[in-house]
DNA sequence: GTCAGCGCTCCACTCGGTCGAGTGCTTAAA
DNA sequence: TTTAAGCACTCGACCGAGTGGAGCGCTGAC
């Protein structure tokens, strides 16, 4: 809807632009006079206090007590981010750092790390990255190794590079010999094709072909699902909290707390991350709009980024909600793009 | 040699060890008047006081300002872990609290994490568990998978439960043939014998019997030097480490922030901790005894743990300076001794 | 609609005074 | 020589009053 914000004159949004601006700069409330002069605008004090009076009415800002200056409310971020910020485009030399720091032929792994750091470090804030969902990455290979009575350890290999291991508790158990013939069959059947496409190729076998293939091959795709079957576990690596100690406004250590322990546990990140993977552009959670009380003076800068057209995962960094809003979001932006098109050009390829 | 704290008569120990109980309960400097009623002595404060200006020579405490009360130096705290301090057992909850966090046939990971989250909530300091070297544990699998061009995934299966990978970069290319080959010579060799006792006889065969052995023998041996032979990396479980944003004494923001970032890169933790790692019983490292600088106001208190009657690791917590050591200590140890046994009794044997 | 002026409010800061805790020193008794 | 009592002094915490300044709302004139 925003009728409330429609009904904004020219005048009234510069003037709400050029006070977030200024609050956003030195962190004090911004009262009348400053505002005269600062706006451009040739309008007097008195004619500005008019049209705060009128902004404080509809939300966009407050005064923490009687004659102080005014602050911008959460509601008068959104409006800012929405529609009054002029985002600029990256400095130089912030995107020298972020482009130095992407190594070539690093692993997926490494990838996450070092684009959390760069993201903190640039930003001086917290930089998070969500792990890439499996997108069609192809299964490489394979293998069963039974580890003991019943216990199997399943050892995928995807993209060829990447490996992950699975333990897998059965109630029937194998030889290692069993296990061989079963990975054997399965590689001849999946090697690569996409994980997704395996999945669904192995939940076909089971529901349609069941009694046209011997007990080992029945067997072999049972096993075979259950080591791709369970999603890989959701993951976010986090780096730089502690840059969010050196801000005053989030200097409530119970609240302080809460925010790393948040960091700590993962899943709340996770969740806030989640939301933000549709949509294909930068995204800003500004205060509680993403549900958590402890978020109180804490907003959130993401942006997808995507291998060949396809969105895989989401990046991000926290901080206070006084944020340079105009240097973070473009930082933001290209370092997602950076990711993206890194994770793109897969270095090695089997050579078949 | 401590010269200078032999010669403090009963008086005075009784004087400063009532000084730095009462200091660390309230956190309050303390005067001459409630040291004399709390100490049980039957003396005046005046005497009090010349023994304190006394105390005060030897640098074990000093006001932090004309007519404040007295507050411990870390000497003094020095002085009183040593020798001072009773140590109680620790009470039947923490006990409970203790037992009950470990899940038994847990793996080694989930151990770790559990001891290290379960310090810090006991103590609601910052708890910390170094991974144990690997003792005699013994290998009970090593398998071969080529992953490209010269690059092989080496899978070490230890214990029966365990699982380690590592991606080897070899300038010859093998087969996965040649591969399975290897490791089934391998692990016809080798297999149940303690990675310690692996890598000696690998090194062992190196040398002596290079001429003796066709290529394939070589080649695997060779293989199987570079898997069990980089130590696996050193590493650290912390947890807990925001209940420290709690001690107004930590609240310096910048130290803060270094404080916490230690324990994100691990490194320095990692250091104090091998300090401790000889020494059989519980060891205190007060303030900057351990050489670092951020480290003012906090203290670590450790211990380490054995296997079998073998030291394999350290665990321990790290905190304000002004703690109960009375109660710390007891919980460290305790801790160390559940989290021995709990890593001895090995669960699953493998089934031969 | 604009804006100058006035009165008002509230905060931040300073200053002086008081209170209490605690010390060091001196002196006297054991 | 050790212990204790008394006394003067210091320092920080606290309180209340006073002050200056920033900033607001309102009103009335243009």
């Amino acid at each position: 809807m925003e009728n409330a914000t429609i009904n904004l004159d020219a005048r009234a949004r510069t003037l709400l632009r050029t006070l977030i601006e200024s609050y956003i700069r030195d962190g004090q409330p911004v009262g009348s006079r400053t505002l005269a002069r600062t706006s451009g605008l040739s309008v007097s004090a008195a004619t500005v206090r008019n049209v705060m009076a009128d902004l404080e009415d509809m939300g966009l800002i407050h005064s923490p007590h009687t004659s102080a200056g005014r602050i911008p409310t959460p509601a008068g971020y959104r409006l800012f981010v929405d529609s009054l910020l002029e985002v600029r485009s990256p400095s130089p030399e912030d995107i020298r750092a972020i482009q130095s720091g992407f190594a070539p032929n690093a692993s997926t792994q490494d990838l996450m790390d070092t684009t959390s750091n760069l993201l903190s470090r640039v930003t001086r804030m917290a930089g998070m990255v969500r792990l890439p969902r499996h997108r069609n990455v192809a299964l490489s290979q394979i293998e069963f190794l039974r580890l003991g009575e019943g216990r199997i350890l399943a050892i995928l290999v995807i993209d060829g590079k990447e490996v992950q291991n699975r333990v897998l508790e059965l109630e029937r158990d194998f030889s290692q010999d069993e296990l061989q013939r079963m990975a054997n069959y399965l590689n001849a059947h999946l090697a690569g094709k996409s994980l997704h496409a395996v999945r669904a190729e192995l939940l076909r076998e089971m529901r349609d072909v069941r009694e046209d293939l011997d007990a080992m091959m029945l067997a072999a795709i049972d096993l075979g699902e259950k080591a791709v079957g369970d999603e890989d576990p959701d993951d976010v690596v986090v780096a730089g909290q502690t840059h969010l100690l050196g801000y005053e406004e989030l200097a409530d250590m119970a609240r302080l707390r809460q925010l790393l322990e948040a960091f700590n546990e993962k899943q709340e990140i996770l969740g806030i991350l989640d939301q933000c993977i549709c949509g294909d552009r930068v995204q800003i959670f500004i205060g509680r709009e993403s549900g958590l009380d402890w978020f109180e003076n804490c907003s959130v800068v993401t942006a997808p980024y995507s291998v060949d057209g396809e969105v895989v995962g989401v990046l991000g960094v926290i901080g206070p909600t006084r944020m340079s809003y105009d240097r973070v979001i473009p930082i933001v932006d290209v370092t997602a793009r950076l990711l993206g098109s890194a994770l793109g050009d897969h270095p090695v390829d089997d050579s078949k």
